[in-house]
DNA sequence: GTCTATACCTTGATAGAC
DNA sequence: GTCTATCAAGGTATAGAC
């Protein structure tokens, strides 16, 4: 055979990747990434049915870094709830802000698959609910994850559409975030 | 002269709403508003330079509606700040859920130009401002609305992109609502 | 099985005639 | 102001070379 093997499904994923983290979303077109890896764009729907399917790949690798992240900043803290809450927040917001383009991706439009295999939304909020769990007990567990969660990603949208210029934006999280930790320790 | 004016700005921004908000973003195309119209789609930009000027104007208006709504929902309460930002609270989310499609288009991408005239993303948070001035003073007032508004919007965008199926969801919504109304009242 | 060549269709946008 | 004509991008399907 001639035509030996020049593109591997991960190599693609992790260009397009690097892509969108480095330009955006709109940066990757399906010519654009054929390009980078030099063949043909009709060469790479031999390795995703669709562009989008290209996407949630992508998608999939940001909430697994998102994830470990978040994993690593409560580990690190004490077994405290308060405090592992806290830091998460603190380090969640931080990854948002650093990969602004990759974490508008995570969460703009993409209906999650929920895939049991690998990395999935809801894996993303684990380690915060283990913290509630701690906290307000298994019976509330889930809502004040999901309160918490909500506020967080709000604050983080907010600030990478530009909707809070005025002032200083840290002080409203850590308002917010004094608020839950507070709040929900009854 | 023989072309006479067959549209008006007012009437194109009416028509991309009502697509907008029924079909979604996606569906609106300068080709597909200016058939509704009646029209071909280059005429469109002797009354948009752009696109996305179109869609700034069709955002503006649902920004109008969504402040109308807060305002309401504020007025109607006493003047408690703790149930006024409840019940707006209530409200935004209500809102936000009831028109998915023009509320993402609201806050995803554009980024605010602040246009001094009319509906700004800041006045639709000005009755939320106006409400936490009361309830913790001047000095964090901006910092609460930040952080209130980051849980609202959070969390509708949760539920629109799906993230939130799992049991309800107006549980942790009431929750953080809660955390926030009496967090906040020291 | 993998890649190339090619063509189709939709879309945003522009130029110039009336 | 609106028209026609036209362009450049981009997603995608298909046929075929090797």
């Amino acid at each position: 055979m001639v035509y030996t093997q020049k593109i591997r499904r991960e190599i693609l994923v992790e260009c397009a990747y690097e892509l969108v983290e480095r330009e955006g979303v709109e940066a990757l077109s399906m010519r654009r990434l054929a390009q980078i890896v030099d063949v043909r764009a009709s060469s790479l729907y031999h390795h995703f049915p669709e562009k989008s399917a290209l996407l949630s790949a992508v998608a999939e690798q940001g909430l697994f870094h998102l994830a470990a992240a978040l994993e690593r900043a409560s580990t690190l803290v004490s077994s405290d709830p308060r405090r592992q809450i806290y830091a998460m927040g603190m380090t969640y917001r931080e990854w948002g802000l650093q990969h602004s383009h990759l974490y508008r991706l995570l969460f703009a439009g993409t209906p999650p698959i929920e895939d049991a295999s690998s990395a999935s939304p809801s894996a993303t909020v684990a380690p915060v609910l283990a913290a509630t769990e701690v906290l307000v007990g298994a019976s509330q567990a889930t809502a004040a994850a999901q309160a918490i969660w909500a506020f967080v990603h709000g604050f983080v949208m907010l600030e990478l559409t530009g909707h809070m210029q005025q002032c200083l934006p840290v002080e409203g999280f850590q308002l917010g975030l004094a608020c839950f930790v507070q709040g929900l320790g009854r």
